[in-house]
RNA sequence: GGCCGAGUGGCGGAAUAGGCAGACGCACGGGACUUAAAAUCCUGUGGAGGGUUACCUCCGUGCGGGUUCGAGUCCCGCCUCGGCCACCA
């Protein structure tokens, strides 16, 4: 009994593709082809897990593409690989004491095992791991590229795309040198040193000592994008405190404007735009300069508070025609307070002003009365987490220096804070606080009773609290401009003055590059340590023949608590060495952060197994850029930008021939599990409890019990028991998770379905993008489909597999050759756009009208067979065979189809009286209004409606319908 | 709090470009086959009301308005849910 088996069909056919090398893509098109297409998954993190129902996900969808483009003459590159450096390899290593390779290579076969099981066309020739050697050389040889990058802003060129471009990432010995250190001749010792300082200080690579985020349960610092808002960190949720090392920092604030310009001619979800946009946070204001009052000689102020000084104040006066001669200096004097603002328009509105806490002029400005409070403050602020700052509910704190600046426009002396609300790390660590207009500056100024002067008028409402645009008032000759132009008119003016400049600001920090852990790329660097072996802050590179700088083989790579990273404790002969010139060299013994493999890993796969370079020059133009990359939202930020900056770097020196790597970007939305239907009761009393009732209910006192989907009824918004209908009943899809116990492993459907099924599956839950619930039923249904179209191909009651007699080499009547084109445009249509789930419901309707036929021509079935294939492609091949072919289909062409064949001679049209639907009627396909009318009058059903009333309109859309509009 | 997205049967979801709301699948009901079950096949299924059978009427795409001959689709104002970011001056 020759049943739907896919355990038999699924399993040769993988072994048949293994054999044959069906996938295996040569970098040279091969004949016949035209044009290449990159189709790219975000390959995985191979964790102890295995495989989850969400990584299918993406993958059938790509791999869809792939098969049918490759029936369309594609030469598609797509590949697979791993993702494996990384926290938990390392943390599951300590927990168990197997070396973290032992467990990635593991993991990574069980991955790749699931992902044969699969069916995916991958060509698994070109698979790699991030932590292959011959890989992270080229992930070192790159780091060394950004290393030997500075970026020059104003240089001005053509890329290999033929854009003239402003702005480059330029080598490091074309950098310009000061005056001061490009003498003429061999430098000496001390301007030498002096010059690879002043290099190191432009690398897009540098070192810093700076608060960075140390999470002491993870033993690491981790970059902003990995600290959550509240503090903790991404992964494990462990708390993160603000401390000063020394780190690797990446310069990608340099890229900044491209990052955000570039971004506009992708074909990326907007949202994913936006929230990189955001991420990026590109302000326009201006910078402005406030003289600080006495400053030069704290605690003696030449006027006192509550002096009426305003704009006559003689140092003032001074400052200003000073200012006025000098024009706007690039660094403030010592006693002049620079602030960033993006409202000037509200300079006039400024009743105080704050400072980080960590700015350096708060020692200089703050009065002996003032000192130890402001000491105080900025010890306590230092030590605040950022869980601390945020939990504070807001509540805004500070302290006055004491000190007084002069606001430059009208001389009025106002004080100067210091408050953690405001960020060192942002504009110029100083802000004008404009209480009126600003919701921070307000909370601060009502906690601290400091004056609120309202400078713009509302349109609609209250003054005070607006923050939106206005006309100005209280801000002297600039009254009754609105906010555009008085931005404009006043930025201009302060820069005439030179009191203030146009100012841009980025939220986008630089890039903390280094973490203190063993499962990482280790940095390709020495450090010159001076006589008595401590670090000089000089580097020196790993030459590029000498790469890759190799893990050291180590025992014991767990943290200690403090937060030396474990590769100080490697070997001394890996640890340390003599340059030829007999300086101590010291290595590196930070490693790279997980994105690093990330960054670049799609450029591998053009050419994975070069020796000579990280990618051809030739093989890198062939196939970039990525034509497709499916991959879920959560990595929008982190590794789209990451990857973005790395391959911005890349192209300006010249190894890419493409400024972006990825043309076109979709996000797969995420699986839940199955919908639950839950009631609730309380633990004491026993009794139910309604969904919101339970929600307020402590943890441990409400019992929760699930019911069966059959055992409920919808009434009115919600559910309730269908035994007892007073009982509500609350239904929803949760996340996957192991603690909730809704996780669906991919090997169990596979084992009871197929991969077939669950690719197909997959594909019909929804729209790929869409968050959408697992449901067990559903993949019978698909399961269903599936033996229904063996069943329209083979007869069941044959003792062994063979072609059913209905299936007849006889010609297709006219409505069948008009389903199957119909069915062949509405699949190829559907998988252009991505939306599977049509697709697959067009060859359910194909099949349902087919089965019926007798005989079923072969002309209809053979095609169909070609459009099931990219979706289920085991059973397509299975079915093929049976056909009489003895090739795999995935090179056989894609069905075309014919317009003719679509057309209908006469079709059923809606009549409508007054809007509303009152009958229909067949009228010729090609029939214009005035024909359609009457036909449409002359219907029994409609002249009803019609009689006895006045038609005064008639609207026929020929082809669409016809509507009377009577009285 | 800000930004983005989404609300359509019991459920997942369809519906070029404003033109028959609910394709396809699940679940459920009825029937056939069977000693029986499974499997399969046929068939019904948005709600309410009416009718003698193949039928008719009204309501219906989160809520309230608007534009239009005609609105799930466009506009205005709300509500709810989900996601992301949250002191960035």
């Amino acid at each position: 009994m020759p049943r739907y088996d896919p355990h038999r069909i699924e399993p040769k056919w993988q072994q048949v593709w293994d054999d044959r090398g069906t996938f295996v893509t040569p970098n040279k098109p091969p004949p016949g082809t035209t044009g290449k297409l990159y189709v790219l998954d975000m390959f995985p993190y191979p964790s102890g897990a295995g495989l989850h129902v969400g990584h299918p996900e993406g993958y059938t969808a790509t791999d869809i593409v792939c098969r049918y483009a490759r029936m369309k003459g594609k030469h598609v590159l797509h590949p697979m690989g791993w993702d494996a450096f990384g926290l938990p390899a390392e943390q599951h290593a300590i927990k168990t004491g197997t070396h973290p390779r032992v467990t990635t290579d593991q993991n990574i076969e069980t991955f790749k095992r699931q992902l044969k099981m699969l069916g995916f066309s991958y060509d698994w020739s070109r698979e790699f791991s991030t932590t292959d050697e011959s890989y992270y050389r080229w992930t070192q040889w790159i780091f060394l590229q950004l290393y030997d990058t500075w970026y020059d802003p104003e240089y001005e060129w053509t890329g290999p795309d033929g854009q003239r471009r402003r702005g480059k990432g330029r080598p490091i010995a074309e950098l310009p040198l000061p005056p001061s250190l490009s003498q003429a001749g061999t430098p000496d010792a001390t301007t030498t040193v002096a010059i690879r300082r002043y290099q190191d200080a432009h690398r897009l690579a540098y070192q810093t000592e700076a608060p960075v985020n140390w999470c002491p349960a993870l033993g690491t610092v981790l970059a902003n994008e990995e600290v959550l808002a509240d503090g903790t960190s991404e992964i494990g949720g462990h708390p993160v405190e603000r401390r000063p090392l020394r780190q690797w920092m990446l310069r990608i604030t340099a890229y900044a404007e491209r990052l955000l310009a570039e971004l506009d001619d992708l074909d990326w979800p907007e949202s994913i735009k936006l929230l990189q946009r955001n991420w990026i946070g590109k302000s326009i204001g201006a910078e402005v300069d406030f003289l600080v009052d006495g400053a030069s000689n704290p605690g003696d102020s030449v006027s006192k508070p509550g002096d009426s000084v305003a704009g006559t104040h003689p140092d003032f006066h001074a400052w200003k025609a000073h200012r006025g001669k000098s024009g706007f200096p690039p660094t403030p004097e010592p006693n002049v307070l620079r602030v960033y603002t993006t409202r000037p328009d509200t300079l006039f509105g400024a009743t105080y002003m704050v400072v980080a806490p960590e700015h350096p002029l708060v020692d200089r400005i703050a009065t002996p009365a003032q000192r130890a409070a402001v000491d105080e403050y900025r010890r306590k602020t230092a030590l605040k987490s950022d869980l601390d700052r945020t939990d504070l509910a807001r509540e805004k704190t500070g302290v006055f220096t004491g000190a007084y600046a002069f606001n430059p426009v009208n001389g009025e002396r106002i004080p100067i804070w210091i408050a953690d609300y405001v960020l060192i790390s942002y504009g110029t660590g100083a802000i004008m606080a404009v209480p009126a207009h600003d919701e921070r500056d307000l909370a601060f100024a009502q906690t601290f009773h400091l004056p609120v002067i309202d400078v713009v008028q509302n349109p609609a409402g209250d003054n005070i609290g607006f923050t939106g645009e206005g006309t100005a008032i209280h801000s002297g000759s600039y009254n009754g401009l609105p906010t555009a132009e008085f931005k404009r008119r006043i930025t201009a003016d302060l820069a005439a003055a030179g009191l203030g400049r146009e100012a841009v600001n980025y939220r986008l920090r630089d890039w903390l590059f280094s973490r203190q852990r063993y499962w990482g790329e280790p940095f390709p660097l020495w450090h010159e340590l001076d006589a008595e072996g401590n670090l000089t802050g000089l580097v020196r590179t790993v030459p590029e023949s000498e790469l890759p700088v190799t893990l050291p083989e180590m025992e014991d790579f767990k943290p200690k608590g403090t937060p030396e990273p474990p590769l100080s404790w490697a070997p001394e002969e890996w640890l340390y060495a003599t340059a030829p010139d007999g300086t101590r060299l010291k290595r590196e013994t930070n490693s790279m952060p997980q994105w690093a493999g990330s960054c670049w890993y799609y450029l591998r796969f053009c050419d994975p197994h070069n020796c000579e370079r990280f990618v051809d020059p030739a093989v890198e133009k062939y196939w970039m850029p990525v034509d497709l990359y499916i991959g879920g939202a959560e990595h929008a930020v982190l590794h789209l930008l990451y990857s973005r900056f790395w391959h911005k770097v890349l192209f300006d020196r010249g190894y890419v021939s493409t400024p972006e790597p990825f043309r076109r970007l979709v996000n797969q939305g995420m699986i839940l599990g199955e919908t639950e239907f839950r009631v609730f009761k309380d633990a004491s009393t026993g009794r139910y409890l309604s969904p919101e009732e339970a929600e307020r209910t402590p943890e441990g006192q409400v019992i929760s019990e699930r019911v069966a989907e059959t055992d409920v009824v919808k009434q009115g918004e919600g559910f309730v028991l269908k035994a007892d209908p007073s009982v509500r009943v609350e239904a929803r899809a949760y996340k996957m998770s192991k603690s909730r116990g809704n996780v669906i492993n991919p090997d169990d459907i596979v084992r009871e379905y197929g991969a077939d099924a669950l690719r197909l599956y997959e594909m019909f839950m929804g729209p790929l993008e869409q968050v959408k619930p697992w449901s067990m039923s559903g993949v019978e249904g698909v399961y269903r489909f599936l033996a229904r179209v063996w069943r329209m191909f083979v007869d069941e009651r044959a003792e062994t597999v063979t072609l059913d007699a209905a299936v007849q080499d006889v010609p297709p009547t006219v409505a069948q050759q008009r389903l199957l084109h119909k069915t062949i445009k509405a699949v190829t249509e559907d998988i252009e756009k991505l939306s599977f789930n049509t697709a697959i419901s067009r060859m359910m309707e194909f099949t349902n009208a087919f089965t019926g036929y007798n005989p079923r021509p072969r002309a209809c079935l053979e095609p169909f067979v070609l459009l099931l294939a990219p979706f289920a492609p085991h059973i397509a091949e299975e079915l093929w065979e049976l056909l009489g072919h003895d090739e795999s289909l995935t090179y056989a062409s894609w069905p075309a189809w014919d317009e003719q064949m679509l057309i209908e001679t006469e079709i059923e049209i809606p009549v409508q009286v007054n809007g509303k639907l009152r009958g229909k009627v067949r009228v010729p396909a090609e029939a214009d209004a005035a024909r359609m009318q009457a036909i449409a009058e002359a219907e029994p059903s409609i002249q009803a409606h019609l009689a006895g009333k006045q038609v005064i309109k008639v609207v026929a859309v020929p082809g669409r319908m016809v509507n009377f509009v009577v009285r």
